[in-house]
DNA sequence: GCCAACGTTGGC
DNA sequence: GCCAACGTTGGC
């Protein structure tokens, strides 16, 4: 089993807009990167397990965990004029932007601050720690995982 | 609000 | 194929 980051703006989905969404699913969709696509759609497994990061936030936190529920999924925003991620040159026959579906796992008791990640040895090269790191959708290593988890209070 | 870093577009 | 211009991300 893999582990990853899932980056969002919490003005545009939120760790309470999963807890609240029907059966606390969600499908990921409009990511518009070939990086971050690319390892939705090659490398995620169902079971697989990913951090839920606030990004644009004060302070940016790691607010719990999501499962992998579902791959394979073509992005419905693609194909939606009135959507923001509609993408006129996506075609239905071989949809260009593939995603997942995430369930929510659990909220970590105490969400961890990226200000408290940047100074936690272990973490050094942990992808979110980057210098100009705009990857939304991010490996996490297992050694990584166990430590952010330990400062989340699980 | 600022701005560095990054990804994409498009002219050549 | 190069690279300047542009738009976006995201921490601060």
């Amino acid at each position: 089993m893999k582990h990853w980051l899932l980056k969002t703006d919490p003005d545009t989905f939120a760790w309470k807009d999963l807890e609240n969404a029907p059966g606390k699913k969600t499908i990921w969709d409009g990511v518009r990167n070939y990086q971050a696509r690319n390892l939705m759609r090659d490398d995620m497994s169902v079971g697989d397990l990913a951090l839920f990061y606030h990004s644009q936030s004060d302070p940016p936190l790691v607010m719990g965990i999501v499962s992998i529920t579902k791959t394979g999924i073509a992005d419905p925003t693609q194909f939606d004029r009135k959507s923001k991620y509609y993408d006129a040159d996506a075609n239905p026959a071989e949809p260009r932007w593939m995603t997942i579906e995430i369930g929510l796992e659990r909220a970590l008791p105490k969400p961890v601050p990226l200000p408290d990640l940047r100074v936690t040895r272990g973490l050094e090269n942990m992808v979110l720690l980057r210098r100009g790191s705009r990857l939304s959708v991010q490996p996490v290593t297992d050694k990584e995982w166990t430590i952010v988890l330990r400062m989340g209070g699980l």
